[in-house]
DNA sequence: TTGTAAGCGTTATCAG
DNA sequence: CTGATAACGCTTACAA
């Protein structure tokens, strides 16, 4: 592999000048630049980046650190945060907890071992932040730390407007399925979910609340557990696109119409790219944007451009009205 | 940031005693072990791998360059190499080229640029190995090129079962859509179903040939023409899961009922976790083990335990045969 | 305009 | 068992 030495030696001059034609920085005659391209071109030099982010501290490569690239919702947000950071000449690398803290703990650590300029971080409930030494931008969740940098979306009302719509249709016994206690964006949901049924005179109807993990399996047996409680819920709240998925697998095999028997509403919407048939009443949130925003924001703070102050940008969600609600069935 | 300089110094020891303790190789007595260890608590301290990569020459990360990893069937793909690299104390950087040529060769420059070890890539269709100065597997698509390892399913024999299924059913006339012709996996899965076609004795019927690209576009506008064309196909052969979606968007828009007036095949199954309606008959590939396997092999090139000679892996795909396939209606 | 020297943080080598 | 030295490839500061 040519190194800069190699350039120089085959362009008869010194690394420094290679450097600075490499750079587009400082005066170079145009003999020489021409000679240096030359010798570039022959020997196929390729710049070791291993020298250069030695040499100035920084890689210019950020980490983007989510739950589960496997969710459309991560997905969709990480091309956000790519696209963005390309054109500032940052790079990415994703890294998958899979919740699990242990995972987000190993990965904070490799990611700091490969001096990444800052963080975009979905965190597990665990503490975290003692173990950042470098700029970061916490994603999705909300944080009760007072300096930390948020981009999330407004649950709380999301929440909130597709309960009302439930009742609106005349619902009054309704379920929710959510995540773990300790988790910022189940609460919340909860929280908007409970402002509605106030709101309606619900309140002292019963209503069912069930805490368990924001995927598949949840959704699944929580749904099982719903179709067997008296009085019989007649409308699920599903908070996230996985438990939605889950719930409506353990419907379609009790033959549960919807939204005939039981109406079905959820957060997160599946990209229109790999769903043909979009059923679900939802509260859509504008994921490549909340990418976008959290990584204009973690450059803004790396270049020093940032207010002074922390930033917390709450994002509105979209309610989209499809088939999976209706009418409250005799 | 404390270097292992600064450790050392706490520890009364010299570098070369930290290192010999942070990689766990040479003798190091107890008593200084401790006391460097206690030295690493105190400081906090976090190597930079910077430095031992530059030194080593090498820096336990591959690239996975993949067109799309929105497309779950790629996401599904780069969870197998994560979960495989990450178990061989590799990491991955993923680069997205969207079947752009450019961006293809500019992410290949800017991983070599990172001293990345080795590449899995799924390339366009450009040539762009002989910008490629360590060890590579291509993923997904046939080379021609008999030096080049490859791991793959089975498109040929794939697209055959699924057009024999069809066959059987009693279509008599079809319309495939497919990508490019320069891609090796259109190409064959074309294979396949002229195949079927000749050994049912259909070859001389019309049928009918849509090349395009592997997306949802493609599928949505040569769907239309299918409609319009006669005889009219009374089954439409999907080469791959976003042109699936295309073409029963355009299905829908025209109210043309599945499989009642027309089946639909297609290549690559929507990952159960985010379909809760599994419909579309299917010739699943298995992606998760692609990336495996793919990655265990460019491993043991890495750590030259592959054998001499080329590997050429194929993988069988298992056909799953849902609603969207029916008889023929008359 | 160009070159020299030094250092970024690590580890292989070899001498002690 | 331990440490001094040099080297990995690059760029900043300074000198010429």
């Amino acid at each position: 592999m040519p190194t800069i030495q190699d350039v120089a030696k085959r362009a008869g001059v010194a690394p420094m000048t290679v450097s600075r034609v490499l750079n587009n920085n400082g005066y170079v005659s145009e003999e020489k630049r021409q000679r240096i391209e030359a010798a570039i071109r022959d020997l196929n030099y390729i710049p070791n980046v291993l020298g250069t982010s030695l040499r100035m501290k920084r890689t210019q490569t950020l980490a983007l650190v989510v739950s589960d690239i496997t969710n459309p919702f991560w997905t969709t947000l990480a091309r956000g945060v790519e696209d963005t950071a390309n054109q500032h000449g940052y790079h990415i690398i994703i890294g998958n907890t899979d919740e699990s803290p242990q995972k987000q703990k190993s990965y904070l650590l490799f990611l700091q071992k490969k001096q990444v300029d800052g963080f975009l971080i979905v965190p597990t409930s665990t503490p975290f932040l003692d173990q950042l030494r470098v700029p970061f931008v916490v994603l999705d969740r909300r944080s009760d730390d007072e300096t930390i940098d948020t981009v999330r979306c407004d649950s709380i009302s999301g929440a909130y407007e597709l309960t009302k719509h439930l009742a609106q249709l005349g619902h009054r016994h309704m379920a929710i399925i959510t995540g773990r206690q300790d988790h910022s964006t189940a609460c919340d949901r909860v929280a908007g979910f409970r402002k509605a049924l106030e709101e309606f005179g619900l309140s002292d109807l019963p209503q069912q609340f069930y805490w368990g993990e924001f995927n598949q399996q949840t959704g699944y047996e929580f749904t099982q557990q719903i179709l067997q409680t008296e009085p019989r819920a007649t409308a699920i709240f599903a908070t996230n696109n996985f438990i939605a998925i889950g719930t409506m697998l353990a419907l379609r095999e009790r033959a549960i119409q919807v939204p005939e028997q039981m109406s079905v509403v959820a957060f997160d919407d599946l990209p229109a790219a790999i769903t043909f048939d979009p059923f679900l009443t939802v509260a859509a949130q504008p994921a490549y944007e909340m990418g976008k925003l959290a990584t204009q924001l973690l450059l803004s703070r790396l270049s020093g451009n940032a207010p002074e102050t922390r930033q917390e940008i709450v994002l509105p969600i979209e309610i989209i009205i499809r088939r999976s609600s209706g009418v409250v069935p005799h």
